[in-house]
DNA sequence: CTGTCGTGTGAACGTCTGCTCATACGTTCA
DNA sequence: TGAACGTATGAGCAGACGTTCACACGACAG
């Protein structure tokens, strides 16, 4: 424990580099349960399977049975996947008879997906 | 494997309820790569401490000794982190000296960040 | 009622992921 | 040149994740 300044290696310094801009930096973090709801959102749209779903949604509302099809997965990893969906309202259903009719919770799936589509398609070129 | 109609529990139709919109849905569905590429950018989106560091990023240029001590992590931990968003193209560096100062690679990264939060905010509605 | 359909759910399992630890590399300074 | 600093990286491990499998449940037809 003595020696204080030198035996830190791998804490790094623990006063920082700039102090005004951690300090900046350290206020425009979000509350923790803001943070936690923020990568939430993010969970759910890092599948592929979950993201063909989405987009699958984006043109147009479908049943469990024909996302399965739609995105060739088994209908019981599907149910799995809405039940994410569904706990981060990214997607809302309805009952139709046996069946449950999925379809896009709000807009803002959409903007997420366009980004993220703009993004991808920028660093192409 | 008789009874051909009949033994089909988990793998509900293989034929769709509603033909139509699963051929709509289909087609809506991004090729290989490009879904390849959103689920990348999403899954760099969905870890918290990235989110903390793109979003204290969002505010200042910063070093990876200083992000380690706004995020809390240590300096291996960030630094593992920033290699999967360099990957990704969310975040670009430059040296500074013995330092390695970090920014956002583009805007995308805040709309996609704004975005999710009025998702969550509208959310607690 | 009885059987089938469409769906939801829990357990089990293999894979992926993010952390720590140790170490290596390049830069700066004495 | 040698030491300290800032950063990057690989190995290893614990936990999270997504799938399959088996089964339960409500709705509808016969």
């Amino acid at each position: 424990m003595s020696r204080r300044s030198h035996d830190r290696s791998a804490e790094c310094r623990a006063f920082a580099v700039d102090a005004a801009a951690v300090a900046e930096a350290r206020d425009s973090l979000h509350d923790e349960t803001t943070a936690r709801s923020l990568a939430d959102v993010f969970s759910a749209l890092c599948d592929p399977t979950r993201l063909q779903i989405l987009t699958a949604l984006s043109a147009t509302e479908l049943c469990v049975c024909d996302l399965a099809a739609v995105t060739g997965s088994s209908q019981s990893a599907v149910s799995h996947q809405l039940r994410v969906l569904r706990d981060r309202n990214l997607v809302a259903y309805r009952r139709d008879g046996k069946r449950a009719v999925y379809r896009l919770a709000d807009d803002h799936v959409r903007v997420l997906l366009s980004q993220a589509l703009e993004h991808v398609a920028e660093e192409r070129a």
